[in-house]
RNA sequence: GGAUGAUUAGCUCAGUGGUAGAGCGUGCCCCUGUUAAGGGCAGGGUCGAAAGUUCGAAUCUUUCAUCAUCCGCCA
């Protein structure tokens, strides 16, 4: 029976009456062989247990090495030392499970690098940076079913296996039953995939959006949220081959409506956070402060991690159409000095350094651009009357760059289809998708979110395989 | 996919052609109300891999691998 153990954090905030207390957890400090800091992973701080010198057996005391699993029972007495407010005061101490400190990788007081616990990613939960990284990430997606639900959004399952690749996202995974060595063949000399598991082609989906519309089209509001997959071969530290999206869709929304919904999902986020894991974003704020200490000045964030939250949360988005971007870019004197790398001119797909010049050197806040060229935009977006620009929304942040994009969609059948036709999709293989348009199409919209760059801006993490438990990037899934 | 840089002890790193180093961790001893506890002693590395240049290579050259940063693709 081990329900009567009390967390470390509920023990951390209990009036120390001298009441006996059961705890468990691993240890994470022993210091003069009477000072045990024991962590659950229910806080970034620790219980201290205090062993009195001489009670306990010496072959006990030595197996308390770093990260062994302990029970022990005691009382809560208030501390005599500085530390900490109350202590327990153990009167048994059972070892639950040795960890033998000469094979152990991860020592604590090595201060292991973040590209090093990558390698030990099965151990890093033990650590302060992913204790507080992955307490804060559970809170964020606990608070997007919040908002959604909040609001009445319906919360659909879009399928992880689809045959459509209409999006043009990105690379897909293949998903198959055939032998590799051996697949059935037309006679050309292609696959036959009539032979395979689904009888014809499949993918991991890089999208739920178009399933995403056919919901919205009977329930309205609806949302996804869940894994996506992208077989790029991207090497950064914003993306992932397997990341976690959020993407709502609205019946009647127009592009004003969408980026209000996504300003107001992004706040509501952050405000969740701060007022549910302060302890954790305080002590991610400090981590963020000490690495920034190691470079050059010109390369430090303005504010600190809090003071960015806050900020975010206190001030509007500056919202511009793509061509006033442009004209910001142009007459910028980054670009009279010949800054950019990349050209820039009306109809480019802003690079990274244009991004990052409108945010964090222009507005220093989160930017949304809208109105994009339809020519670098996606064959649904919804076409305006100038015939040049679509009412697309891209939300870019400070660091981050593109935290979500978004759309009005085309509702109108024809203009759907010319479109298409134009960007050659496959128009007939798409018939469901174009039923909601033949069948009471409304006005709609919806946006996605990607969930690990919501969490590195929050935590202030600057690395997304450090924000996700088991990243999946090129030539890497270990565990 | 492209560019740049890195790879030396368990970890973090120093070492630019002449016998492989530090801090931390680890082990043993001492101390005992500590807070990254303190003091002492000890063990620990074919310098990412392969080939080459050289009397001699961690150090120079080539190839490969992995990692990081930036770019492209996007969320």
């Amino acid at each position: 029976m081990f329900n009567k153990r009390v967390k470390v954090k509920d023990l951390l905030a209990s009036e120390p009456t001298g009441q006996e207390v059961i705890v468990m957890g691993w240890v994470r400090g022993f210091r003069n062989n009477q000072f045990i800091a024991i962590n659950d992973g229910s806080t970034n701080n620790n219980i201290q247990v205090v062993a009195e010198l001489g009670t306990f057996d010496e072959a006990i005391l030595k197996r308390l090495t770093q990260s062994a699993s302990v029970k022990v029972t005691g009382t809560l007495i208030a501390s005599q030392g500085k530390g900490q407010k109350v202590e327990v005061k153990a009167t048994t101490i059972e070892i639950l499970g040795d960890c033998d400190p000469e094979k152990y990788p991860l020592q604590l007081r090595n201060r292991p690098s973040l590209e090093y616990l990558r390698e030990i990613a099965h151990l890093r939960f033990r650590t302060q940076t992913f204790g507080s990284v992955f307490r804060v990430r559970h809170a964020l997606a606990f608070a997007v079913h919040k908002f959604y639900n909040e609001k009445g959004f319906v919360y659909m399952h879009t399928p992880i296996v689809t045959a459509s690749d209409a999006e043009g996202a990105g690379e897909m995974f293949r998903v198959t039953t055939l032998p590799m060595d051996n697949p059935p063949r037309n006679e050309d000399g292609s696959i036959n995939f009539k032979e395979d598991f689904f009888g014809r082609s499949t993918n991991l989906t890089v999208s739920g959006q178009l399933e995403g519309e056919l919901a919205a089209m009977a329930f309205s509001e609806i949302y996804t949220f869940g894994p996506t997959f992208r077989a790029e071969n991207s090497n950064t530290a914003r993306h992932l081959a397997e990341f976690w999206m959020i993407e709502p869709e609205m019946a009647f929304y127009d592009l004003e409506d969408n980026m209000n919904l996504a300003e107001e999902f992004i706040k509501y986020l952050i405000r969740h956070v701060m007022e549910n894991n302060r302890e954790d974003l305080d002590f991610l704020a400090q981590r963020l402060a000490e690495e920034e200490k190691q470079l050059p000045q010109d390369k430090r964030s303005e504010m600190g991690l809090i003071e960015k939250l806050e900020f975010v949360l206190n001030n509007n988005f500056e919202r511009i159409t793509y061509t006033e971007a442009i004209d910001i870019l142009l007459n910028s004197p980054a670009y009279k000095k010949k800054k950019f790398q990349y050209e820039v001119k009306w109809g480019i797909d802003m690079q990274s350094e244009h991004e990052r010049y409108l945010v964090e050197k222009h507005f220093k806040k989160p930017v949304i651009v809208t109105n994009y060229p339809k020519d670098i935009k996606a064959f649904y977006m919804r076409q305006n009357d100038d015939g040049k620009t679509v009412a697309a929304m891209d939300i870019l942040a400070p660091g981050i760059g593109e935290i979500v994009g978004g759309s009005q969609r085309e509702e109108r059948l024809d203009k759907l289809t010319q479109r298409m036709e134009e960007m050659h999709i496959p128009v007939e293989e798409m018939w469901w998708f174009l039923d909601t348009r033949r069948y009471g199409t409304v006005p709609h919209a919806g946006f996605g979110l990607g969930f690990e760059r919501m969490v590195l801006f929050v935590t202030g993490m600057t690395n997304i395989r450090d924000v996700i438990a088991f990243p999946r990037t090129p030539k890497n899934a270990e565990f």
